[in-house]
RNA sequence: GGUCACAUAGCUCAGUUGGUAGAGCACCGUGUUCACAUCGCGGUGGCCACAGGUUCAAGUCCUGUUGUGACCACCA
């Protein structure tokens, strides 16, 4: 093989797409190894590169590239989500803008414009992936709402519901009003907020008092079915069992005790309002209240001539508030107005209120899954990394809440539901199915009516680990590939995807879907402020790619991968890291222009210099912390590992020493070593060490290479220690030489020292000069 | 309110079983003799947040304090 001569300036934008087009082909599983998995997190169909996918797909590609190199048979799997709310909204924004009216369009018309979106539109994240060099088989891809992916949704569905672990009740759930559905408890985000604590009179019943209630939400009083006070709070106990009128309607509410009332805040009286809080619901349920619903799925105040009175009906909370209290002001039942501060939860994809609402859902009974699951972490067979996310995980499963997940959205998958004219229900995988159960109850196919809800997307991601490899069918691929090995992940996705994973595999599969999972942090500006488009302090990966390359983004990625501290990209970091690698390319130019021979196998040298013994020790120090720190997940070890031997030691003393000592032996093992380094630092830089490693002949490609080992029997064990002397020497001369401007002291020091190698004395004095 | 992190050079951070404090950036000096100015060589710079304790020995282990951050819960 004829070497090209290297460009003069590394310059990655000329060769690194060449690089990935002519590597792909090796990037499916083709060997007989150990099967190693690892899950891609699927992005969003609509989603497009950010660094945090940067991170997580950075981190994945090294380990696959790191064990396919070493002779695993290596399935990186790929895939999207449908990400219903999220894409529903994305679109419909889309469409709106092109003039379509969206509220017009049936839900058979929504999802064809969706599915034609995405046909046109989606997945434009894996071009983007493909320049970060991620080695995936992309034709192994697989989406949450293909054929395949929803037929294992329904069979998941179906027999959990069989199971008794899916149920459809009447609860308390967050609802969002611009979405018009329900969400569940992870997707509401709290925001510190001022607001204010009225409070309002009610008229005790009966008698010419009152009876002042402290509330954030008076619109819902309306909504009332008690006022409670505490058991022990001697200023309101004569009034239990009493009753009071809510304003402005005739109804009367008693007043109860419970301890959800505390004394200490507001004015110690609390109103009951079952259907629109959640503290309000349990205490409801305790005192056997009536639950009465105020708000509409909009977000306005309900048309109901029963409850709410007219000149609310209909308005919009907000407006509805203002009016109703310019009202209680001037009736005088506004009695004080307390400014404080609380909470206030919002959608964390509509970024609008949450309303409490009282709907007819679906849940799955996650209390019961989560036995398994936590038992998987117990027993070690599921492993954190870092460790201390086991906490985050064992805190939330052990205090796990019914999963809501039916959404009243469109896109996403139906839930395979039909109701009777009574409201039975039959769960079944198809409609003939139902057909069929439900004419045993005498009920015709013309009076049932499917379930138009969907399911939460978390749903089937929860699926991803089985369902992408083929599950319910028993394909060989199920069979090699799972359990998968790795999983990498962000940790704000831990309660949502983490933690729904292991639930849905040890009940479908019936062992722990992965063996390691290794948390990233967050990745935030350099600043470490969290990015955000309104900050504008949002950091395009593509543009960093462009401008400094892929491998120097991994690279600083990889180095930043500090566990337990969050990722703090700066562009300087990028540049510093292009150096490096700037480095390894001038390097390997150096030994081109000494024409040294860069394919002759580590296990065929047979070192008789010193400074050759010492190099192939450094290089096997090199390599086993390299194994060492994969098998850690210390990338920022792995990279600093690199800098450590590729500067310091090869190019800062090795390299140099070579210009004085350049035999063959010595340049043979010039190229053997650095041919090595490239195969070692592959997963990390892909792309410059292929580069290298086909214009200096060493290999087409390193993506199926793996490491090579040296003989640990022709090293003289001596030799490190005796030229890392040599190497300090070397610091001291040109410490004292810089200070003195002399350096025969020092050097007639060094010559008593080391009189016996006085080969490499003479090429210290020479470098020192 | 609960849990978990973090605090080391001006900045960003390493410091893996306790054993003389490290790197990069920045700064100062210096060098283009043919790999590399996207660089080399040398240097300045630290009460390792604070207070106790364990130990022959603490940046490292324990307790407390302060500060910062994250998550969970509450949120009339």
């Amino acid at each position: 093989m004829t070497a090209n001569l290297l460009d003069k300036t590394y310059n990655p934008s000329l060769f690194e797409k060449d690089i990935y087009s002519r590597t792909e082909k090796f990037f499916q599983p083709q060997s007989n190894g150990q099967p190693f998995t690892v899950l891609m997190p699927p992005p969003n169909v609509t989603g497009s590169l950010h660094v945090g996918h940067a991170l997580n797909c950075t981190i994945q590609d090294i380990i696959v590239r790191y064990h396919r190199q070493n002779g695993y048979d290596t399935l990186w799997q790929p895939g999207m989500d449908h990400a219903g709310i999220a894409t529903q909204m994305v679109v419909s924004r889309e469409l709106e803008a092109q003039g379509v009216d969206v509220k017009k369009l049936s839900r058979n018309e929504l999802i064809e414009k969706i599915w034609e979106w995405k046909a046109k539109s989606g997945g434009k994240i894996f071009e983007q992936q493909k320049s970060l060099g991620c080695s995936v088989p992309w034709s192994y891809s697989r989406f949450t709402m293909d054929e395949g992916f929803s037929k294992a949704v329904t069979e998941v569905f179906v027999k959990l519901y069989k199971d008794g672990l899916i149920f459809r009740s009447k609860r308390l759930v967050n609802w969002d009003t611009k979405f018009k559905t329900a969400i569940s408890d992870l997707e509401i985000q709290n925001k510190e907020e001022k607001g204010t604590l009225w409070h309002i009179n009610y008229k005790i019943s009966g008698t010419d008092k009152y009876i002042t209630i402290a509330t954030t939400r008076p619109e819902t009083m309306f909504g009332d079915t008690a006022v409670a006070v505490h058991p022990e709070d001697e200023r309101y106990n004569e009034f239990i069992g009493k009753s009071v009128t809510i304003p402005y309607t005739n109804r009367e509410i008693k007043i109860i005790a419970d301890e959800q009332a505390d004394m200490e805040k507001g004015s110690g009286c609390v109103k009951i309002t079952p259907a629109h809080d959640h503290n309000d619901f349990i205490v409801g349920k305790r005192h056997n209240l009536e639950m009465i619903s105020v708000i509409d799925e909009d977000g306005h105040m309900e048309r109901n001539e029963e409850f709410v009175p007219d000149f609310l009906q209909g308005l919009y909370l907000k407006k509805a508030r203002k009016i109703l209290l310019e009202k209680l002001k001037d009736d005088g039942l506004l009695v004080k107005e307390e400014a404080i501060v609380h909470s206030v939860p919002y959608g964390d994809r509509s970024n609008t209120v949450i309303e409490p609402r009282l709907t007819d859902q679906w849940f799955v009974d996650a209390k019961k899954l989560a036995v398994d699951a936590i038992k998987a972490v117990e027993d070690g067979k599921i492993k954190f990394y870092p460790e201390k996310w086991e906490n985050t995980y064992y805190d939330w499963m052990r205090n796990i809440e019914p999963w809501c997940i039916s959404r009243q959205i469109i896109w996403g998958h139906q839930i395979p539901a039909w109701y009777g004219p009574n409201g039975e229900i039959f769960v079944e995988k198809t409609e003939e199915d139902a057909v069929e159960a439900a004419a045993k109850l005498g009920i015709s196919k013309d009076q049932l009516r499917r379930e138009t809800d969907v399911l939460d997307t978390w749903f089937s991601s929860g699926l991803w680990p089985f369902a992408t490899l083929g599950w319910p069918e028993k394909t060989e691929r199920l069979e090699k590939f799972y359990p998968t090995s790795t999983l990498v992940t962000g940790f704000d996705i831990i309660f949502f995807w983490i933690a729904r994973m292991i639930m849905m595999s040890m009940y479908f599969m019936k062992e722990p879907p992965f063996k390691d999972i290794y948390v990233h942090a967050l990745v935030r500006d350099e600043k470490g402020q969290k990015m955000s488009k309104s900050k504008g302090n949002v950091i395009d990966p593509m543009l960093l790619m462009d401008e400094y390359g892929a491998d120097a983004l991994r690279y600083t990625l990889a180095f930043l991968s500090v566990p337990g501290r969050d990722v703090k990209l700066g562009k300087d970091q990028v540049k510093i890291s292009r150096n490096f690698i700037t480095k390894i390319w001038n390097a390997a130019r150096f030994l081109q222009t000494k024409e040294v021979k860069f394919n002759i196998g580590l296990s065929d040298l047979k070192p008789t210099k010193k400074l050759n013994h010492w190099i192939l020790s450094k290089l096997k120090k090199f390599q086993s912390e390299i194994a060492q720190n994969m098998k850690d997940y210390r990338f920022d070890y792995i990279t600093r590992n690199m800098q450590y031997f590729l500067r310091d030691v090869f190019c800062d003393f090795y390299v140099e020493a070579m210009k004085f000592q350049d035999d063959e032996e010595t340049k043979n093992t010039a190229g053997a070593v650095f041919a090595e380094f490239l195969r070692v630092s592959h997963p990390v830089i892909p792309f410059v060490t292929d580069y290298l490693s086909s214009t200096l002949g060493i290999s087409d490609t390193l993506v199926l290479k793996g490491i090579q080992t040296i003989k640990e029997e022709v090293l003289d064990p001596n030799a490190e220690e005796e030229v890392d002397e040599l190497v300090e020497s070397l610091h001291a001369l040109r410490s004292e030489k810089q200070a003195n401007g002399t350096e025969s002291e020092v050097y007639v020091k060094l010559k008593n020292e080391f009189d016996n190698i006085k080969g490499e004395l003479s090429i210290i004095s020479a470098m020192a000069r």
